[in-house]
Order: structure tokens, then sequence, then C-alpha cells
DNA sequence: TACGCGTGGCG
DNA sequence: TCGCCAAGCGT
């Protein structure tokens, strides 16, 4: 077992500056740790901090309307995310405060095992080990364990746990938890480790064996089909645009999309495509196609474009900005419309 | 257990 | 250009 000292200390010295660090406010690690899920601190730091100013504290959090909340989160991805933390800012509000422990904390919606675990040690400094990607990967490396992921998870998870068997990491669970994160994301990376800087490197089978850069195994991975969607944009000269919610649960649930077919495995022809548009009007095709990749298929839309004099509300459609917030396979999207027909004029 | 669920950066 | 990857969760 590799002494937990060892990595403390190295943490000491090269700890990581992050907005989230140093921080033991539970409102403030529950949101962090529900941002960094399956998402770089490089894309997370500003949206935490802009968020935070929108939402200072969990009962403001759970005072705001959906759509404040959707807007604040588009982009970042894995929409669930924002609608399962506005249930439990809620549920905590009703409760009277957080849970406090990690048990308790794994009963809030979006809330599992990991971030159950992390928030509890980082808050509330209960002694448990949070096993995330990197835990996972400086874990298969330090055991040498050969079991491909995710099969692997569970041998790994209990690995993990024995670590809080020392003194020393009993002692800082807090501290213990973001150093084995450090260390994942500086030293223990999944490509070319850098095993000369690292405080266990002497502790590490895989190390000793030159296979740390195989560690750890992964089962194969299926491919990603294409998709095909076509799109109507209606939008006035005041610069107005017609988009439309999409249903609260499911793919993008809950965000804001622009009208059109369902996305389906072959590629739509236009007469096929037209009675998907929000109105009868005289369509033209935008140049070009939009690609996005989601996580289990990619996405390839061609964009529609009709003018009127002025957008008006109307059932199952709402007006919004240029501009507005909305997931970033509409923003690349939107992005094959020429400028807007005010801008045309005014330019 | 395996799949559905986003996005951006990097080699 | 493209596959891989990032502080996972819910079903």
């Amino acid at each position: 077992m590799p002494p937990a000292d060892l990595l403390l200390v190295w943490y000491d010295r090269h700890r990581r500056t992050l907005p989230w660090r140093g921080e033991a406010d539970p409102y403030r690690v529950w949101l962090s740790e529900v941002m960094l899920q399956q998402t770089t601190v490089a894309a997370v730091t500003p949206r935490y901090v802009r968020f935070l100013a929108r939402f200072p504290d969990v009962a403001a959090l759970a005072a705001a309307p959906w759509e404040a909340l959707a807007e604040e989160w588009a982009g970042l991805g894995y929409y669930a995310r924002a609608r399962n933390l506005h249930a439990a800012a809620r549920a905590v509000v009703a409760a009277g405060g957080f849970p406090c422990s990690a048990a308790g904390l794994a009963e809030l919606p979006g809330i599992g095992a990991y971030t159950a675990a992390a928030v509890a040690a980082i808050a509330f400094g209960e002694p448990v080990v949070p096993v995330d990607g990197n835990v996972e990967r400086v874990t298969a490396r330090l055991f040498a364990e050969a079991a491909p992921l995710p099969g692997a998870k569970p041998r790994l998870a209990a690995l993990a746990a024995r670590f809080m068997e020392q003194p020393a990491a009993r002692a800082r669970p807090s501290d213990f938890a973001q150093a084995l994160f450090d260390l994942g994301a500086t030293l223990c990376t999944p490509r070319r480790p850098a095993c000369a800087l690292c405080p266990w490197s002497g502790h590490c089978a895989a190390a000793a064996q030159g296979i740390q850069e195989s560690l750890p195994a992964k089962a194969a991975k299926k491919l990603r089909p294409v998709r095909y969607g076509v799109h109507f944009l209606l939008r006035d000269t005041a610069g107005h645009m017609l988009l439309r919610r999409r249903p609260p649960e499911g793919l993008l649930g809950g965000m804001l999309e622009v009208p059109g077919t369902p996305w389906r495995d072959a590629a739509w022809t236009l007469a096929e495509a037209m009675p998907f548009a929000p109105a009868a009007l005289p369509w033209r095709a935008a140049s070009g196609e939009a690609r996005h990749g989601f996580t289990h298929f990619e996405l390839r839309m061609r964009l529609m474009l009709a003018e009127v004099p002025r957008l008006s509300d109307r059932a199952g459609f709402e007006v919004h900005v240029a501009g507005a917030a909305v997931p970033t396979a509409m923003r690349r999207l939107l992005a094959l419309a020429p400028a807007c027909p005010a801008m045309r004029e005014a330019g």
C-alpha cells in the first residue's frame, strides 16, 4: 500500500489553485463536483464563477425558475445535471440544509457514489475516498490491475477505499481526495505519465513493470452512427427567432432548439422535411451543414430560413432574441444562418 | 450490465 | 481529421 503521507507532502507543495479549491461550503463543493462530472477544469472554471454570481447559495438556486438555470447551463452539456441540481437544491432547502454524510448526500438526485464521497470528504471531512476516473487510473497503475474498465470498477473502488486505512489519510480526507485528483490530472495522466516526478513511483507496480501507459485497460468501444435532421429558422426584422423548448427528459432535455424534423438514420429530402416547418412560408436553404458529435451518435443538420415582419408568440413556440442561450449543437446550426435581416439592412 | 447522455481540447 | 478523453449519473 503506497504511503498516504508521501502523497500529502507532494500535494502541500504542488496543489493547484482552482476557484473551488480550499472551499468547504457544501453548496460550492457540490456545485463544483457536479460541473466537473465528465467536464474539464478549463471548461468549468469560468462557468462555475458565473454560476455562483447568479445563484450565490442553495436558496437562490432553489428559488430560481428552470428557464434561468437552463440559460446558465447552456453549452455545458449533460443537461440532466442541471435538472437534478435544481431538484436537489429544492430538496435541500425543504430539508433545512445539506445532508452531512456520503450516505445522505447520495439520496439527492444527481449525486452518485462518487459525488457523495467527494462532497462528504471535502465539505464535511468524512474519511472516504471518492473514486473518479483519476482515482481509477492511479489505482489501476499502483496495483497493476489488468482487468479492463468498466468491469474493473468495483475492484478498483475496493482498492482505493483502503487508502483510508492509513492515519495520515484519515487525518486529512479533504486534502487526500484532492491530492488524488491533482496527481491524476498533472502526473499520473492517461498518456505519458510523469513517473519521474511522482511521489508514489517507488510504490507503483505498473511503473515497476513499465506498463503504466497501457493502464487502465478499457473495453472496446462501439462506433457512432450518423443521424440527420432539417431545421427551420424563422426570424423577423427585429432580429428575433422562433425557438421551442425540448421535452424535459432525454437528449438536450428542457433546452431550447430550432424547430425541425426528428433526427433519423437516413438523410431527409426537402419534401419529407417540409411538413415539419413551423409555418407555410417560402423557405430557402442555408448553405452548408452543421455537424455535432454527441456521445452516442453524430448529428448532421441542414438549415432552412424564412423571415416575417414581426414574430409573435404562438402555442408550442417561444420568441427569443438572437444570441439566446442554446446548446452547442444548436449554436452550430444557427451559425449556418447569414446575419439576421435587420443586421443585413444595417450593414 | 450496458446504454443514454454534451462538449471542447489535444495529439 | 479523428479518436480519445475529462472530478459520472440514472435507468
